[in-house]
DNA sequence: GCGCCAATTTGCGCCAGCGCAAATCGCCTG
DNA sequence: CAGGCGATTTGCGCTGGCGCAAATTGGCGC
């Protein structure tokens, strides 16, 4: 049963291109659901295919020799991940793990040349979105080099809300379930550290969280001291 | 007087393209010679160019909105850079200065669309140091996530060593004059810091240093120090 | 060869944030 | 609805490394 391709139409990374087109393009994909917390592919292993993401919430992380963790990114809907081989790599640099249940469309590394010459649009593409990433890696270098654990938290936060964010009566929410820890792991310090910053910002009527949830109600203090050192 | 070839023949970027592919792409392009801290762009700049080094080093910093200066990379002979452009900037994310007198090559954006369709190889080329400049830049915020000062100081002037060293009868020497400002630049760390521990570091024989000046001596005591906690 | 200036070194005090440990809390399961 | 477990909170003490300031050094221009 072939994909129907309403499913990929209205993906920025496929902007431009005709029904034939994209039906051409799914050919060689196939769709794929993961649940829960289990790994679309991990770290050192030998990258077969590409991906793109239809539904869900995907967390990138990468382990130290020594075995400490530490969150690369957080993926969205629609966009293309693990392009290791794209990008002349044999492993993939990371592990990928659903945050929540997923879906993803899967393609075979070997078709990525062919693909790549017949529709330029998504080699651009590619490069925006592997540009993008360099762009935000670097901003993170420059955080963790510069800032405070107190700023790198307060924007950690609100990237996670720019991004994935859903609005409720309280505020906006993160639209997955992230742990103190995971926050930590975003940042360069500890879950205790950021349950303390958490503690103080709810006092202040800045957040509400509670298990694995963070909801933001006052943004625009978050801003402040995300950018300062007042708030 | 058009360029020769020579020039960019034997750089990996170019490989397996012909001399009339050669002469062709060098049509486009001109070369212009920096002199030492000059810059050849500087960030927020609107992007025109992109640019190969043909001598020379070139220091890439990125400065926060309060003055903070981090280097975000050394560029080294033959690499590309100043791709902003094809990653879909409009605007260079940081400034490029010459660390020595340099000469680069440069190519107006325009010619790009033309070049990456006509020259697959170059396109992938692109891709390939993209993708490594992603790496080093995530290799470098597991470090300032998880890392100590001194692993972190230490692995920077092993990369260092490694990409651009030169031997000396004293060890190997880092190739292009380097102050202890410009590694607290790299590492996320202050003068101060990086000025003691390479003092406990010649006191011990690993390095000999001067000003703007760094030689390892024992390059497998450093490796420890990177990766451990001993050394 | 002298003087100037930037680069480097080093001492000292302080504090942000980590490590450790213990207590709670919420959810999910049986 | 009790039990169990992982997530979270919070107290406490310690320290790596920063900020400040002053002294010293090495090289370069004149």
């Amino acid at each position: 049963m072939p994909l129907d391709r309403s499913i990929i139409a209205r993906l920025s990374l496929f902007e431009g291109l005709g029904p034939a087109e994209l039906d051409s393009i799914l050919r060689d994909a196939r769709s794929v659901r993961f649940a829960k917390e289990a790994a679309i592919f991990e770290q050192e292993a030998e990258a077969r295919s590409f991906y793109v993401l239809l539904a869900g919430h995907i967390r990138v992380v990468r382990t130290t020799p020594d075995g400490r963790q530490v969150i690369a990114r957080y993926i969205s809907e629609g966009e293309i991940f693990g392009v290791a081989a794209a990008l002349g790599r044999l492993t993939y640099p990371a592990t990928a793990i659903a945050a929540v249940d997923c879906v993803v469309l899967v393609w075979p590394n070997a078709v990525w040349p062919d693909l790549s010459s017949r529709f330029p649009v998504l080699t651009a593409g590619t490069f925006k979105t592997v540009g993008a990433r360099l762009q935000d890696t670097q901003a993170r270098v420059m955080e963790l080099a510069t800032e405070q654990v107190e700023q790198r938290v307060a924007s950690a936060l609100l990237r996670l809300v720019k991004q994935t964010g859903r609005k409720t009566d309280a505020g906006i929410e993160i639209d997955f379930p992230i742990s103190r820890q995971d926050i930590a792991e975003m940042t360069g310090t500890t879950l205790h550290t950021v349950s303390r910053l958490l503690s103080a910002w709810e006092e202040r009527g800045i957040i509400v969280s509670g298990r694995q949830r963070v909801t933001i109600t006052d943004a625009h203090r978050l801003v402040m001291l995300a950018e300062h050192r007042d708030g």
